[in-house]
DNA sequence: TAAACTACCGAACGTTCGTTCTGTTCGAGG
DNA sequence: CCTCGAACAGAACGAACGTTCGGTAGTTTA
């Protein structure tokens, strides 16, 4: 709480005007907003009318910039593997099981099988944050902006494989 | 505090007997801990007499055991997420360091390329955590395993692909 | 203009936290 | 047998936590 006043420049006591409900209905405003931020500059791509092949390109353009390629965490990422808030976790997994689908769907109009289309997508979510991690992990993330360029090339978009 | 008391059976004046530095001297007993765990779960087969392909076999399987498939999660990686122990995530990173040149070693004795092990060698760290993300994101773990047999045929071990 | 409402804050509240103090228990060694 | 040190615990501490209360300034509504 000390940290939110500080960040936001309010009172503590400010805050529980516009949070009547305190810390909890904090973090719950704040995983919505994540889920709504990652939908508005990430998965939203899947649903234009542009060609399948532009729609994916631009999810990973949008996770890049959403993430300042590695640099800033996913708030939803760090919630799965921290042990507070139980409570938000299963609607996580509902929303990420919707965006998996709808990636499938994209897949699977850019002519991928449907099986081999749900194997991707889910390869694409764990390229994805499998590079934020170790990004993390290591200190440096010069890997984020690589993995990206992988997961064209592991859906068949790119020039650069990444693989032999 | 109350919560390791509860776990350990011990009462935390007790706790402090075993660790008078406290709270962040248990947290580094507990990040120290691991990391031996993972070097003697996992990275130690990098380092037989086996041959390259078995030794790399032998780590996948090591992570596979060590999280249970998925359903437990890494304190390193918790850490690397979260904004506590800022102190020691120089410490993780170096040790990550030394893990992906030992493996990326093992690619190149293996038969790849040294550019080309190093690649893969966070390529492989990334899938793994990656699977361990979006696992714990969706909250079912299936998808661990089979990212553990993506790397083997990434790599250049396996029968399954897992791409096209 | 009066009343109602919104946004905000200082000060305090009770609770929980991490920690320390003052022991007690108990097995090993002389 | 006595002593000593290791392991443990009850009780308390100050500080930090999340929260609430009373009240002010400014804006909107009647």
């Amino acid at each position: 709480m000390a940290l939110v006043s500080q960040v936001t420049g309010l009172q503590k006591a400010s805050l529980y005007h516009h949070f009547p409900g305190g810390k909890s209905e904090m973090l719950e405003t704040a995983v919505l907003a994540t889920i709504v931020e990652l939908e508005r500059r990430v998965f939203c791509f899947l649903d234009t009318n542009d060609q399948a092949a532009d729609r994916i390109t631009q999810v990973l353009k949008g996770f890049a910039a959403y993430t300042n390629s590695g640099r800033r965490s996913c708030l939803l990422a760090v919630i799965a593997q921290s042990s507070v808030a139980e409570d938000f976790k299963s609607r996580i997994g509902t929303q990420f099981g919707v965006w998996i689908s709808r990636l499938s769907s994209t897949l699977v109009e850019f002519g991928h099988g449907q099986k081999r289309a749900d194997m991707l997508a889910v390869e694409t979510l764990e390229t994805l944050y499998g590079a934020l991690a170790v990004g993390r992990l290591l200190g440096s993330f010069e890997n984020v902006d690589l993995a990206l360029e992988r997961c064209r090339a592991i859906i068949g978009l790119g020039d650069k494989t990444g693989f032999s």
